[in-house]
DNA sequence: TCTTAGCACTCCTCTGGTTAGAGTGCTAAG
DNA sequence: CTTAGCACTCTAACCAGAGGAGTGCTAAGA
């Protein structure tokens, strides 16, 4: 039975590396030449049949050079990889990049998916906290001309939403100021999560003196309930799709097709995050990604924290051949960088 | 010296027609076949020629059949299309789209650009209006806890911007309404487009006892100048990007890339729509777009309203070879669907 | 004078076969 | 156990030739 040892190990790393550079089969002299590993190539040529018996390569056809199988990446990434670090130096220039923007959850989850794409040259994707992480914490209706009114509701660390509609008839500033207040006692510091229909029912059933409350009723429902709210949050944000056009995997427009039309389905991307268990930084390699259609990709997911909390995932697309130093150390960064700018109290 | 005539005006339409259909050179036998003409093929071909001569039709090689010239499509636009209609029965379901979701800029311009683009399978361009065309409303000072507070401003039709920030001391509530009631005196009904950084330096002069809006000064320039909005507005959204790989033109790698590349640089779009006229609807043609890269594209484009003032532009890109008559059905009606809705006073 | 059948000609595209090259596995000697 | 040598395999690239679509021109017919 054949096992693996050192020199093995030293072939098959040689080999990944030399294949994430090139996307070419690689043959045996290839190695011997390039690598100093001080044996001819019919002894790689003997090691690398045995990688192959173990399963860490294969060959696309006989007479061809060997690539990594799934396995070869999954154990290059578990015991062979060489880490990288992004210098230091970056990071003040990324947490530029987040102050000079208004400090908004969509802003972040943009200019996260921004710089990620760019440090990796792959496809970025950042999924935004889902609002079941937040709470109440303060509405607001103001009179706008004549019977227009605008809800705005303040949601923990300074986020809103707002929307406006028209009402029967021209409010006074006195009903409004009322009708929040009794609105704001009861929902104060209510997640999020927790307001649904039914505690907005019970309200209306309290506050059925009030009329305008009824003319409110759908509207806070929008703003303020899962349904309503999943239209902004839990949003998928991808940059750099075109980044994969450049990797020769990609050379077949068919699967480019395949692949530009994934990225359109929100909701599918939102699911493949969502199935990737979120502690620290995951590599998912190949068929372990479960989706079909990305068995030839890998995906490097990490978590970030906004106030200390897990709030949301950010991924890193790229064939299986990707450069899983570069880029496990790019996640790695951009996620601790972002937890950093969003503990600070300012 | 040829002429135009009306047999050779309905030979080209032929030819233009069954060419949107197929993206193969027509030759003479399949005009005479398939469109009762009741001449022969010989007599289409000499015909054929004579288009040829007068620029309306070429040849990729001799021996192939017939494609238009950028001047056979301008001339087919402009005086052979037959006129389609969008049946009525689209608008009541267009309509509810809109209005199911918030009545916001961002959404019409959301909801738009995913209408056209399902409705044609081209790729749709929506351009969000600038913020010269609003007048400031209303700015409220929100305190949330600590030292935190929200800018909220409303701008003209229910639109809202806003910002949280850190201030350097708890604000009173006091304190907060007072600043908020100078501030709303002073710049009540301007237009955006004059709110420059002059005006709220002199208004910075005049609060100076007001320490807190030295630190406010920075925030409502971000959401009330032209430099601080132009982040948000004017926004291009675009939608169907992929729809392009379903054409044949573009079966070229090399094509594909450069559009998609294209299509990831905003403020190119956005300058692209913007040298187009915006009366009404237009179409561009081939060389006429002012974009080496779109030379082989046609556009439609078409100017919308809200509250019956021209705010933005919206704009199919398909190859010239596009269904011209279903595609301006479609845009005119997209254009008058979003001014009716956006005129009603709800 | 206009139309059309006929025909030679052009040029693209598709196919099949051949070749060059890269890489292998195996064998036998060091 | 390592390595040089060699026969073998398979692909990708190239080329020639056939097939076919479509043309332009000519000459005859209406």
């Amino acid at each position: 039975m054949v096992e693996m040892n050192e020199r093995k190990k030293g072939i098959l790393k040689a080999v990944i590396n030399e294949y994430i550079l090139t996307a070419e089969p690689i043959g045996s002299r290839t190695i011997s030449k390039k690598y100093k590993l001080d044996v001819s190539s019919a002894t790689i040529r003997n090691e690398m049949a045995d990688l192959e018996d173990l399963g860490y390569l294969q060959q696309p056809h006989t007479s061809a050079g060997r690539i990594p199988s799934d396995k070869g990446y999954r154990f290059y990434v578990d015991s062979l990889i060489d880490v990288e670090r992004i210098p230091e130096s970056f990071e003040e220039m990324i947490r530029k990049k987040y102050l000079e923007r208004k400090k908004e959850v969509q802003n972040i989850v943009q200019v996260t998916s921004q710089m990620l794409s760019q440090l990796t040259r792959y496809t970025a994707l950042v999924a935004s906290p889902s609002s079941t992480d937040y709470y109440f914490q303060h509405l607001q209706l103001v009179p706008l001309e004549g019977k227009k009114i605008t809800i705005i509701v303040v949601i923990s660390s300074g986020l809103v939403q707002h929307q406006t509609l028209t009402l029967q008839h021209r409010p006074s500033r006195e009903e409004l100021g009322n009708i929040s207040r009794l609105i704001n006692d009861r929902l104060q510091g209510l997640p999020l999560g927790k307001i649904s229909s039914e505690v907005l029912g019970q309200l209306e059933r309290e506050l059925k003196d009030h009329s305008i409350f009824r003319e409110l009723y759908r509207s806070l429902l929008t703003v303020l309930t899962e349904e309503g709210l999943s239209q902004e949050w839990g949003k998928i944000h991808l940059d750099g799709a075109t980044n994969i056009l450049e990797q020769p995997e990609f050379s077949d427009l068919e699967k480019v097709k395949v692949f530009l039309k994934l990225f359109e389905q929100e909701d599918i991307l939102r699911q493949l995050l969502n199935r990737i268990p979120a502690e620290g930084l995951q590599v998912v390699i190949g068929g372990e990604i479960p989706l079909q259609e990305m068995k030839d990709c890998s995906l490097v997911v990490a978590d970030y924290s906004i106030q200390d909390t897990s709030v949301g995932k950010m991924a890193i697309l790229g064939p299986t051949r990707m450069n899983y130093p570069k880029v496990i150390a790019a996640v790695n960064f951009m996620a601790e960088v972002i937890s950093k700018v969003m503990r600070e109290e300012d």
